[in-house]
RNA sequence: GGGCAGGUGGUGGAACGGUAUACACGCGACACUUAAAAUGUCGUGCCGCAAGGAUUGUGGGUUCAAAUCCCACCCUGCCCACCA
């Protein structure tokens, strides 16, 4: 009996193999062909704090998919970048007086040393970086190529400013009325700005959910995000005017109890329509509500506010006059900002009408319940349409007053101008009428000038440069005579990253077509949940209008989405700075070794689930590396023979499932049993392939000393004998009326009449069923037999 | 208010119709040591001296059998939130 002898030097170890990776460049993507999987992680934003301990999590499973798929024979495209550009890097590098980019490549260049140190097998070669030239330029270009199709227009509107960090946000950064980084209140600006017509492809964004391998929960979020309703268009008839006023509802069928329209405070025509003695009071109230910032308007919505605008419209079912009212309930930018309103059977409506006094016509039988009633029932009140099912009767009167039945959705253009430096800037001239001169193709990248002060005033700190004012001559030619200063949302350059991995350094196009289709889809996409209302929509959202185009030719981005839970402090609570509790993966490599760490990351919990973080837990990790190694290498070990059969079996379908957790649990059942009974060469071998997605350093070294002079991960991965995995000797459970009461271990094929006699005398089974009958019992073979009494 | 995820020992969790608490942490005892650490061995969900009993957030249901399926409710976390 011999052990592999000593204690395994870990921080050696781990800069030995990584070392020999690199150098043999082990985990390069070559050109070949034949069945392919993409194994992706959402790239990082590279932060001045470097990784903390919850990257791992994620980068681990993506990176035991990548060895595994290897394995099984599949070439396989698992890359890394970084998401270089945007607001943190610039506030970070105002804070520290150094320019971004210095920044920038100091902290990607951490994160690279980080990455390696934990034995991640990306292919090095493949690296990108958004806010390079070569990068960005392609980014200009999808902002071109969607401008060109009608996707990107400029438009003046009201938009989330932040006050501290000077810009635009999108909604998708502003939380709870606040900016999502700096916490300062939002307020409502008129500004001109660029977006995106993300809008025009929601229906596809939509349906196009149904078919992807992603978290229920994730494909409901985007569902509710971009917000699907089906309903009508009505139009009224003001009285004493040539304007009308339509609505969007989705319950047309209640318009007979529509009693009073409201307007939007930001409503377009709405002093037109006022009548003049009300004007006064109209606009101040309008007033009001634009100082309120989205927290307020939020905060009041028991108690709404509004003012009546001295004019009346038309019922069209009715032909009855209603009041039409102004208030700050009905938002301007969803359907046309203004609606009828059905107090009896809207709960917003139903409030306002009390609060003001207007008339309240109940349309719908609520039978027992009050009102307001929200459900379906029998019309009532509706002329000849009462007595209908509400819900059928809806596109009926729809077809009676002349309405179109239609959908609308939540979901907003993309704002994707930003008053900032650190950016893609948007490639785009205006000559003296501010009409748009886009630069050509052929000019990008339109590079971001270095002599810039960046102290945000509220207009781009690229006016402040020099170089970039000037205007070339061949654009002067076409009439230019400004530049556009804002840059582009980092959202669109993060929104088709994960085309340029598989041609990082083509430049005559964002990649090679025949590479596009060869690895694209993304097979697995593994990154945290927070991005599904951002990114994983853009990300979408871009590659389908570059499918429509016919430039590429899959039209979903991520076939298969998993989110990594994220790794708490160690109290349960969420890793901050300012809390103190973040862990730092440097500290934990060097005292207990990468495969340590990344053990325990697979070991915590289930892989999509929030764990707290437990020192104590990467020590247990550490014991069971140290047991693995110190193994006892014997000629004969029977049972350990068998049982790795059943951890290869395991094993496979754990990683196949993305059950690292019980994958690891496996490892160290089987472990505990070949402390105990020893284990031969040729097992030991096995057991080293098997923990090399894992354990990679441990692995190698493993495989190294017990002869071989190539890498682990040039192995097969090991095919299990079926037969093998079967215990001979099963254990059957006796119950007595669903009690257990006993336990038989017994052959596996044993028969149903041979276990019935053998249960029955058992004493402690028998007792049970004195005097009763003995005849009624289920027996489900090598697993359980439960006789019943009664 | 709406949507989603989830409630199992002292802790992270396993099992996802068939022996609940695998694996790990923690704790206890012992061995090794002058001693400690490390390591190893054994024990360890709860009540009970024991036989035994109750037990997977709560209450019902389906089933020979439910942590697992169905219904209602409670709690926690995340996301959205006056979307007509």
């Amino acid at each position: 009996m011999k052990s592999l002898g000593g204690k395994l030097d870990h921080q050696k170890n781990d800069i030995k193999w990584q070392r020999y990776w690199l150098k043999h460049k082990l985990f390069a993507t070559r050109p070949r062909k034949g069945k392919k999987k993409y194994i992706l992680d959402m790239f990082p934003y590279p932060s001045g704090d470097g990784l903390h301990v919850g990257h791992p999590r994620g980068y681990t499973a993506s990176d035991i998919l990548a060895h595994y798929y290897r394995y099984k024979g599949y070439n396989v495209l698992h890359p890394i970048g970084f998401d270089a550009f945007g607001l943190p890097a610039e506030n970070a590098a105002i804070k520290k007086g150094v320019h971004p980019e210095v920044n920038i490549k100091k902290n990607t260049k951490r994160f690279m040393e980080q990455l390696k140190m934990l034995g991640f097998s990306y292919d090095w070669e493949r690296v990108i970086n958004t806010s390079e030239p070569s990068y960005y330029r392609w980014t200009q270009w999808l902002f071109l190529l969607l401008y060109k199709n009608g996707l990107a227009y400029r438009k003046e509107s009201y938009v989330n400013w932040c006050p501290k960090d000077k810009t635009v946000l999108a909604n998708e950064q502003v939380v709870h009325g606040c900016c999502e980084r700096c916490g300062s209140q939002v307020s409502q600006e008129k500004r001109r700005q660029w977006f995106f017509k993300i809008t025009e492809l929601a229906d596809q964004l939509l349906s196009g959910l149904d078919d992807l391998d992603w978290p229920n929960g994730t494909k409901e979020l985007q569902r509710n995000w971009i917000g699907r309703s089906k309903g009508a268009d009505i139009e009224f008839k003001i009285n004493n005017s040539k304007l009308k006023i339509k609505v969007f509802t989705t319950r047309p069928d209640t318009l007979f109890g529509a009693t009073y329209l409201v307007l939007a405070p930001e409503y377009k025509d709405v002093l037109k329509i006022v009548a003049p003695e009300c004007l006064q009071k109209v606009e101040d109230y309008i007033k009001t509500a634009n100082k309120k910032t989205e927290l307020e308007r939020v905060a009041n919505n028991k108690d709404k506010t509004g003012v009546f605008s001295g004019s009346y419209a038309v019922n069209p079912a009715t032909n009855q006059e209603i009041p039409i009212w102004i208030a700050d309930y009905v938002l301007g930018g969803y359907g046309y900002g203004a609606i009828m309103a059905v107090p009896a059977h809207d709960e917003r409506d139903w409030d306002f009408a009390r609060k003001y006094k207007l008339p309240i016509v109940e349309v719908i039988d609520a039978q027992k319940n009050s009102l307001p009633f929200v459900g379906d029932g029998k019309l009532i009140n509706s002329g000849k349409f009462s007595g209908m099912v509400a819900t059928a009767g809806g596109s009926a009167i729809t077809k009676l007053v002349g309405g179109k039945l239609t959908t609308k959705y939540k979901l907003r253009d993309w704002l994707v101008s930003r008053q900032r430096y650190w950016g893609a800037p948007i490639p785009v001239f205006y000559d003296k009428d501010d009409k748009i001169i886009l630069v050509d193709e052929k000019d990008l990248p339109l590079l971001l000038p270095k002599d810039v002060e960046f102290n945000p005033t509220g207009e781009s700190p690229l006016m402040g440069s020099k170089k970039f004012k000037q205007i070339p001559l061949k654009y002067k030619k076409l009439g230019a005579v400004r530049r556009e200063y804002d840059t582009l949302d980092t959202f669109v350059c993060s929104s088709w990253y994960f085309m340029r991995y598989v041609d990082n350094e083509n430049n005559k196009s964002l990649a090679d077509l025949k590479k596009l289709d060869y690895w694209l889809p993304v097979d697995v996409y593994i990154g945290g949940t927070e991005f599904a209302n951002s990114h994983l929509l853009f990300a979408r959202f871009i590659t389908k209008v570059l499918y429509k185009l016919g430039l590429i030719n899959f039209d979903e981005p991520f076939k298969k989405l998993q989110h990594q839970g994220l790794v708490l402090g160690d109290g349960g609570e969420k890793m901050s700075k300012s809390k103190g509790n973040v862990v730092n993966p440097d500290e934990i490599v060097e005292g207990y070794g990468a495969d340590a760490l990344r053990v325990y990351e697979m070991f915590m919990g289930p892989f999509d689930q929030y764990i707290p973080w437990s020192m104590a837990g990467v020590e247990g990790a550490k014991r069971f590396i140290n047991r693995l190694w110190g193994l006892n290498i014997v000629s004969k070990a029977l049972e350990t023979d068998r049982a790795i059969h059943k951890l290869i079996s395991k094993v496979t379908s754990d990683i196949e499932s993305l059950h690292f957790n019980t994958a690891v649990s496996s490892f160290m059942e089987f472990v505990n049993l070949a402390t105990d009974k020893g284990i031969t060469l040729k097992t030991f071998k096995t057991l080293a392939i098997l923990v090399s997605p894992f354990a990679p350093h441990l692995a190698e070294e493993i495989n190294h000393k017990l002869g071989s002079r190539k890498s682990v991960f040039v192995s097969k991965w090991p095919e299990f004998d079926a037969k093998l995995i079967e215990d001979p000797v099963v254990t059957i459970a006796v119950q007595v009326d669903g009690k257990l009461r006993a336990t038989l271990d017994v052959g596996r094929d044993i028969s149903e009449n041979k276990v019935k006699s053998m249960a029955l005398a058992i004493e402690s089974v028998s007792k049970y069923l004195i005097n009763k009958d003995n005849s009624k019992y289920h027996y489900v073979p090598r697993k359980i037999i439960n006789f019943i009494s009664k």
